[in-house]
DNA sequence: TGTACATCAGTGAACGCGCGTTCACTGATGTAC
DNA sequence: TGTACATCAGTGAACGCGCGTTCACTGATGTAC
């Protein structure tokens, strides 16, 4: 490791990499930003990252196992920006429903090929476990944040409707946003969140 | 012609196919719903329409042209099965929200592939006027419906935020049912149209 | 009604391409003694 | 502290593959006369 890190100082190139599995995801992220999640290739993360074709297979077992990868990631940072988001806010407030869904809105607008990986995956990786896993923490979130507005329990009917309404709201902008649907509507986003906000989550303060 | 179906009658190949453009367009809709928007292969939609590979080139310039033909088809029948659900219900009435919606939905669910297919083309032929033009009839539509409901003029502000407030949501909906993430949420499908319809769209009746 | 002809929707063979993946290998690393 | 060694993250060359597209061509069609 000392070794590493002076050959690393030294701007030497190094038979081991360190963190290749970490380099080549970000690789193909960025690569899937340009091209798609279809259009990306490992030959050309190899190439960024500087390493032969075949050292991704010490890492992944396929190209699916890569995306997986790049998925399993992108939800979790999309998790703790919608966390953070909610516990900016105090609960019941107009302004922390807002600002959970525009977390996941400028999510979606900073990645949009990553966002519509976590979801267009499914076909393939339906029973993944740390993929559903994931998912459903996002989806606690949000049901616990409704749940917390309107002042009722989380696990209760209601709560989980209108906590998937909103997602659904919300899911939706997004997609029609990165998908260039939005174009020539000139939308008023703030408008719209305070509209979807307060028409099914009324505010209670 | 007379040749031709007689021809066709009797079960002969024929050298000119009749309706290759068409036929091959409901080979490449069939594989998109197989292997998605990215999956289908030029070859394998003439094999099963029965030419050599190079035929295609005689009705479309290249594979995105393909595409861009499949989509606007889609487009073309979505507007048509919107219309229908929207015209089978009086104005004014939650149920010809919720119909509007459903058939938007059910479509997605017929053909997810394709349905991708329509909203993902969108950087490829951001610009395409055909297409364009389809969206906006829908758009449209959608709007003329919910100021129907609400009494009020379809241009204003208004009745644009309410109407892609609604588009935003069913295509939430469609999207994250196609994408099967809807599988452990059990969300009663009627129960999310009416909250949503009667929450943003007051019955006025 | 019959014939000559222009049109153009098809053929089928070929092309170059970049891909994903595998293979036997090499050499840097950390550890046991 | 020095050495022998197991480990395994890398190499680089090769593979077979199916693809999209092009080409000179062929032959069915409809039309002008």
């Amino acid at each position: 490791m000392e070794t590493t890190e002076k050959a690393l100082k030294k701007g030497q190139k190094k038979y081991h990499h360190g963190d290749l599995k970490g380099a080549l995801l970000e690789a193909i992220r960025t690569l899937i930003e340009r091209d798609g999640a279809d259009g990306f290739s490992i030959a050309e993360a190899c190439r960024i990252a500087g390493v032969s074709t075949a050292a991704p297979y010490k890492h992944f077992s396929d190209r699916g196992d890569m995306l997986r990868g790049v998925a399993l990631l992108a939800m979790e940072r999309l998790y703790e920006a919608m966390k953070q988001a909610a516990d900016a806010h105090p609960p019941g407030t107009t302004e922390r429903i807002a600002a959970l869904g525009q977390s996941y809105i400028d999510f979606a607008r900073a990645e949009p090929g990553t966002f519509r990986l976590m979801f267009g995956l499914s076909e393939d990786h339906a029973d993944d476990a740390e993929l559903t896993h994931q998912g459903d923490l996002a989806n606690a979130l949000v049901e616990r944040v409704v749940a917390d507005h309107l002042g009722i329990d989380p696990t209760s009917d209601e709560a989980r409707l209108r906590a998937y309404a909103l997602w659904c709201f919300v899911h939706g902008h997004s997609f029609l946003s990165i998908d260039g649907k939005l174009k020539d509507h000139d939308i008023p986003e703030a408008a719209l969140l305070t509209l979807v906000g307060q028409a099914m989550l009324p505010d209670r303060r």
